[in-house]
DNA sequence: TTGACTCTCAAACAAACGTTTCATACAGTT
DNA sequence: AACTGTATGAAACGTTTGTTTGAGAGTCAA
């Protein structure tokens, strides 16, 4: 029998991604994504050569579709003052990371490679993480007034990201929480709060008027707990 | 050879809960572990019974850990009013994740745990995570006035766990930031951030106000590129 | 000394793994 | 029809995996 001239291909990659993002490159066995897939065990390495070149497809495939999420979320804001450029960032990247099914295998993918370092998690930094980062910063810094390099707007940014990255569906929010609702009002709410939440933060940087009501004076007294162990 | 009654056992443990979160479950064998503890390949099954028996003594250790490291955050602010609680809590946790070594596997093990669930990651959510939750969910909802069930308590506990977890350094941070210094001051300077940064953010949530200056108006335009793809 | 018990060791086991092989089937070209 | 290149199938390959085995070394008590 013969499917077709990319029918197979697209069927592996397709199998072995969802596969790979819920259980990890070592985990998963070509037999069974070949199995799932409805196709013989030699067509991984007859199309991808090995295992390991299946899988650096699929994560490639993955960069793309992080970098079209940052575009995407970059123009949305395009032309608004800074805190409106944040809340539209904000806004898409929430819809696409927490409720979309369509992108869910990418968190998913990117959780285990961060744990994992399996292969190029340099091209994820260089070409996703990087430029994101950048152009957080450049919207912090201007509400801050200051230097996209300071020290504080690299905390904000840091700070920003894993709020977004906090409410992705996993396993364990999955049994904290009973369920964060994945209705559009439900998920532009979040990305509210997530943006009200991260804009007051910010602003408190300014002139470190909520950091320090007792500037100094407190940290001699919890010191001594902190080596505990 | 005899090495003593408990040695080789313990040896073993030590090994692996280094292999375990530097590589994960799967990717470790049990060949490796004890070549690399210098014991024989039987020891594993003798003492713990197989491999995964292995693995489930190190995270309960894990657990022993992480529990404790609660109670410490929760003592250093005992009887303070809410604000100072939350302040003492970032900083004595922000301490032993981030800075301390001693420390850094547990958060590998839990980051693979997570994308994993190799094993019971309910042990961890409730007997670690959920007490947690709870815990600064009381002081939240104390500063806003309101229910520990209230939703924005329950955002903003989740915003200000993720900020912290944010800055364990992993191989995605360490490539992103050029270092984030690991001295005693620079952590407190960290600590301090997060709490001023989620303060702020904690008390927007209160009236709202830098929540939405235009509330709804803008929603209809940006809407279009979120579904985009 | 004897016996029981705990622990370690080298060797081997069966299963699962990624990969390779080779025959064969199809589509397109000459 | 004959040839060529591409794709698929069943079977097998050599390795690595977790685990088991059985002999033996050490310790303690009687």
């Amino acid at each position: 029998m013969k499917k077709g001239d990319r029918v197979t291909r697209e069927r592996v990659v397709s199998v072995a991604a969802r596969l790979f993002a819920s259980r990890g490159f070592k985990k998963v066995t070509v037999r069974e994504i070949c199995r799932t897939a409805g196709v013989n065990v030699a067509a991984v390495n007859y199309h991808f050569g090995n295992k390991l070149g299946l899988y650096r497809g699929i994560l490639e495939k993955a960069v793309e579709a992080m970098r079209e999420t940052n575009e995407a979320a970059r123009l949305a804001g395009e032309g608004r003052p800074p805190d409106q450029k944040l809340r539209a960032f904000v806004r898409v990247y929430v819809h696409r990371t927490v409720a979309s099914r369509q992108h869910s295998w990418i968190q998913s993918l990117m959780s285990r490679e961060i744990a994992d370092r399996t292969a190029a998690i340099d091209l994820v930094v260089e070409r996703v993480l990087r430029p994101r980062a950048a152009y957080l910063a450049g919207i912090v810094a201007e509400i801050l007034h200051c230097a996209s390099d300071d020290e504080r707007v690299v905390r904000a940014v840091t700070c920003v990201q894993s709020q977004c990255l906090a409410f992705v569906p996993n396993p364990v929010s999955s049994r904290l929480h009973p369920d964060l609702g994945g209705t559009p009002d439900a998920v532009d709410a979040l990305a509210e709060h997530i943006t009200a939440f991260s804009l007051a933060g910010i602003r408190a940087l300014r002139t470190g008027r909520a950091a320090a009501r007792r500037p100094r004076a407190r940290r001699r007294r919890t010191q001594g707990r902190v080596a505990g162990r």
